[in-house]
DNA sequence: GGCGCCATCCGTGCCAGCACCCATCTTCCG
DNA sequence: CGGAAGATGGGTGCTGGCACGGATGGCGCC
């Protein structure tokens, strides 16, 4: 029996050592093969206009751009990618936000290398890819859409309000945000209060942690 | 030639996926051999204890016990063990928090894979291994300590101020902490305020950010 | 036995964060 | 064209964070 050509697959994670066994991991199945490798987020945007792979498999937590990021980069200009979340925060934020970005799997390293392999393969069967806690995650948001008859919309944060993020988190006060960006310092206080609102927390500590979790800052 | 007998190794990392990966790149080598995993630093306590290996590989950022507490523990009870931190933050304060917790080595999980197997070999021969980053800071802050001619104590923290560096971290007010441990806010206050200090950090924000590098709380 | 460290507590005062109200201007889209 | 959404600016007021100042009792170490 023929054997069709491998899947293409692009790897972007921002450690060395992991990207290095996870394709160990990949390669020794004779229907994947890795073809391209970033470091982080824009350069596996790069990459994937470059190489044109089937697949990108994409961590969440890099610099430049996060997975996130990317992906919702190239699910505008590369349709026909299939794209993997790959990553350790077992998060249901971050789950809805790589759904919503494009990609068609999410899985956590840590589960097996077994999963790994048939979460590529699934999506290249283009079969959706969940991880267990995924499931339980996106049951129970269905079944609160259903009871409450309407969508969360869960708007997106603007690029802008992004940028205040970034800064709020890194500890700036509204009056240096405001200086950084030539902007009044209430309007800081706004964008930061429209994020509070939009993400649902509570302080800028909590805006800290979240721009921790999804990669925006270091700790 | 005769060949000594391979090295043998505890692997510690909480994600099944980047243990797999370092285990192939470790076995592809003769000198090197993985006896036991751990996904957690109670495991790796544990671990260590029954295997009785000659080397053990934490990550810091581990459930139960971090890297950072299990290597000072193991430190403690396994004299002969020689522990090698692999992580992916490269910041002064965990390298000599390493040091200082026991550690032979410290490795950037962004390390090509090659760097990997000789931090092992190196700390399996007794000598250090410090990653090119870890270097400069050593220098740099050996010379401040030359220049200043004293060494600064860095006072550890106490049992009780981590009890309260974990719960400002958290987010709770100084109120809440003060219900909670039964105390008044104003001894949180104290305790917060000498915390700053002893970390050289300006507010909560930075409290937080600190905790969570250290793996006393999540994002 | 005194000295240092730790945990506990108190008062005063300033400023930043945050909530809640308001408005204007641009851009984009059906 | 009319409306929605984003970015911009403003006012008012409460409260918690944080910097200062101070104090006391217990415990261990040289």
């Amino acid at each position: 029996m023929p054997q069709p050509a491998p899947a293409r697959i692009l790897l972007a994670d921002d450690h060395a050592l992991v990207r290095r066994g996870v394709r160990l991991i990949l390669e020794s199945e004779p229907d994947l093969t890795v073809v391209a490798e970033a470091d982080n987020g824009a350069e596996a945007v790069a990459q994937a206009r470059a190489h044109r792979p089937d697949l990108a498999i994409l961590d969440i937590a890099m610099p430049r751009l996060t997975g996130l990021q990317a992906a919702r980069e190239l699910s505008r200009t590369e349709p026909d990618l299939r794209i993997l979340i790959l990553t350790m925060y077992d998060n249901e934020q971050y789950f809805f936000e790589a759904l919503g970005a494009g990609a068609s799997g999410y899985v956590l390293k840590s589960v097996a290398d077994r999963d790994l392999v048939e979460a590529c393969r699934a999506t290249m069967r283009g079969e959706p890819f969940l991880y267990p806690g995924a499931v339980n995650a996106l049951v129970r948001t269905y079944l609160d859409l259903a009871r409450e008859g309407r969508a969360l919309p869960a708007r997106a944060i603007t690029d802008r309000e992004e940028e205040i993020l970034k800064l709020v988190a890194e500890g700036h006060t509204s009056q240096e945000i405001a200086d950084l960006l030539v902007i009044s310092p209430k309007t800081v206080e706004r964008h930061r209060a429209n994020l509070l609102q939009k993400l649902g927390l509570k302080d800028r500590l909590e805006l800290t942690r979240y721009a921790i979790r999804v990669g925006l800052i270091e700790p």
